[in-house]
DNA sequence: GCGACAG
DNA sequence: ATCTTGTCGC
């Protein structure tokens, strides 16, 4: 009987959830739709000719300045406690301007391929706090803990639809990107991201240990590698910061950046393996928890 | 059928 | 994501 009892209990359980994530998907394709994957910002990137362009530009031509970081951290006993937290740093002396944070219970569990659902609203709330007082160091960018287009929802149209039905073919293509937490949190807050996996999530035929082969025999020449699947589609890049480290940080387009792009500020806001960014919001966001959790 | 699966 | 010690090296 009770055998029984459970029995049904999880078999809703399970219907449930399936229904939920078919939901999900279907906001992913939806918001999929407004995505964009090349550059298109303002902003440029402080070469050293970038400054001069300012100058000669005569028009208002910004340079990229702040760069911003998310990340959400758990509490150890429960795991429903997060913290959300938000940094924005200077991009010329790559240290914190600004930080934020926000501890919530979370409701919404951890399902691979749909993290945004569980992460996204807080961060989305600390950007909007952010922006709606009108902060200074509001982010030009935004550099994500989590994969952008490096991510399992894409799918290629079969070489059949393509001959037979091109119309067809071509409106799926404009599912085919993934749609990853990158993605999710740059089309809500409309603002330039880029995704950085500190693990890969595997995707068309990618492994973690075909990516540390591959680093391999590229030797010591190459510190970055192109994550191309069984398609031929180009997913992101596998970066290694230093030449001694051969486990990388996997680097995915978010939106409104084109990967050349994605992997440059990457590059540059690297002091350790993980970008600072990132790195900051990580370290930060496990700090302030820690501090609010045994001061109560 | 079984395993894999960002944070 | 989190638990967890020391240890090897610059």
């Amino acid at each position: 009987m009770e055998t029984l009892e459970r029995d049904t209990g999880d078999s809703k359980e399970a219907s449930y959830s399936a229904e939920i994530q078919n939901i999900w998907v279907e906001a992913q394709d939806s918001l999929k739709t407004r995505l964009v994957t090349e550059d298109d910002f303002r902003w440029q990137l402080p070469t050293t000719t970038a400054a001069a362009t300012t100058l000669i530009g005569g028009g208002e031509c910004e340079v990229l300045k702040y760069v911003g970081g998310v990340d959400i951290s758990f509490a150890k006993d429960d795991p429903s406690i997060a913290c959300g937290t938000l940094v924005v740093l200077d991009l010329q002396i790559l240290e914190v301007v600004y930080e934020d944070y926000s501890v919530v219970t979370l409701h919404i569990p951890y399902v691979p391929g749909f993290l945004a659902f569980r992460e996204a609203p807080i961060l989305l709330q600390l950007l909007e706090k952010m922006k709606t007082c009108d902060h200074p160091f509001y982010p030009q960018m935004l550099m994500v803990d989590g994969n952008g287009i490096l991510h399992p929802r894409g799918k290629c149209p079969p070489t059949f639809y393509w001959i037979f039905f091109p119309v067809f073919a071509y409106c799926s293509s404009i599912l085919l990107n993934g749609f990853g937490l990158a993605c999710h949190l740059g089309v809500l807050a409309n603002l330039p991201t880029i995704g950085i996996g500190k693990n890969l999530h595997h995707v068309d035929g990618l492994t973690q240990a075909t990516v540390r082969q591959l680093l391999e025999t590229k030797g010591m020449h190459e510190d970055i590698l192109s994550l191309r699947g069984d398609s031929g589609r180009t997913w992101g890049a596998a970066m290694r910061s230093n030449p001694g480290s051969f486990k990388p940080i996997y680097i995915s387009v978010g939106h409104r950046v084109s990967l050349a792009t994605a992997v440059k500020i990457a590059r540059m806001t690297s002091k350790y393996r993980v970008p600072e960014p990132i790195r900051q919001a990580d370290i930060r966001s496990r700090d302030y928890l820690r501090k609010h959790q045994s001061a109560g």
